[in-house]
DNA sequence: GCGACAG
DNA sequence: ATCTTGTCGC
């Protein structure tokens, strides 16, 4: 089942104003809980598909057994995109489609794990920070590119990390999830630490680069998006 | 001022 | 994100 989600009243409509709710928020982000023990209780991966030409975004959340990574619940919602693309402001695009999702789901989601940043952003409030403080719920940030952030290549091993890096500020780390490929960039969201944002992203990587919650999130969200169009 | 820039 | 064929390899 999809439900469908209209912008909500009140939403940013410029990137002036989108900024200073970033601002305000980020006050209530909570960064000294270590999070759930990674291998336990439920993970659950968000993601977004667009057709900008009919103005459609659909969204999905997939709750995986955080053990043993098999399917506990899936959700989809669609709505209309609510905001540009601009670099630093992508939660306000994707959010009010996640949440639904995430509402529609019929158990709780334990952590989420979103595509995209965190910590590691201009205003220190990326997506799986914003979302954090909108649901109350634990996240993490995963995302496939560094952004604007300076990092050293991490080893070879899977599991071998380096710093990204504000200047001198680490606001998140580049993780080796496979030998020898490219590394995912993984900042904390919301009531997760660093350390056990990285324990939990290796968990889900047991054989692709990307986390098994995003990369069955992407899917399933791009099937929604594909029977928006023809159904 | 110019370019770069999560998805 | 999205537009897109074949191709190399496990």
């Amino acid at each position: 089942m999809t439900t469908t989600v209209p912008v909500p009243d009140g939403w940013p409509s410029t990137e002036e104003q989108a900024r200073a709710v970033q601002d305000e928020l980020r006050e209530h982000v909570i960064l000294d809980e270590p999070g759930p023990p990674p291998g336990t209780g439920h993970v659950t991966g968000v993601d977004v598909a667009y057709d900008d030409e009919r103005d459609v975004v659909a969204a999905a959340a997939v709750v995986l057994d955080a053990s043993s990574l098999s399917l506990v619940a899936e959700a989809t919602a669609v709505g209309r995109v609510s905001f540009p693309y601009v670099p630093g402001l992508l939660a306000f695009r994707e959010i009010p489609t996640v949440l639904a999702a995430l509402d529609a789901l019929p158990c709780p989601p334990g952590l989420v794990v979103c595509d995209g940043y965190g910590l590691a952003h201009p205003r220190r409030f990326g997506l799986a920070s914003h979302l954090g403080v909108l649901t109350g719920l634990p996240t993490i940030g995963v995302a496939k590119n560094p952004f604007t952030f300076a990092h050293d290549d991490p080893a070879t091993p899977r599991g071998s990390t380096s710093a990204l890096l504000a200047g001198t500020e680490e606001v998140g780390r580049a993780l080796r999830t496979r030998d020898g490929v490219k590394p995912v960039f993984v900042s904390v969201g919301h009531r997760v630490s660093l350390p056990v944002a990285c324990a939990h992203t290796l968990a889900l990587t047991p054989e692709y680069r990307l986390p098994e919650t995003t990369r069955r999130a992407d899917a399933l969200c791009r099937e929604a998006l594909r029977r928006t169009r023809s159904g």
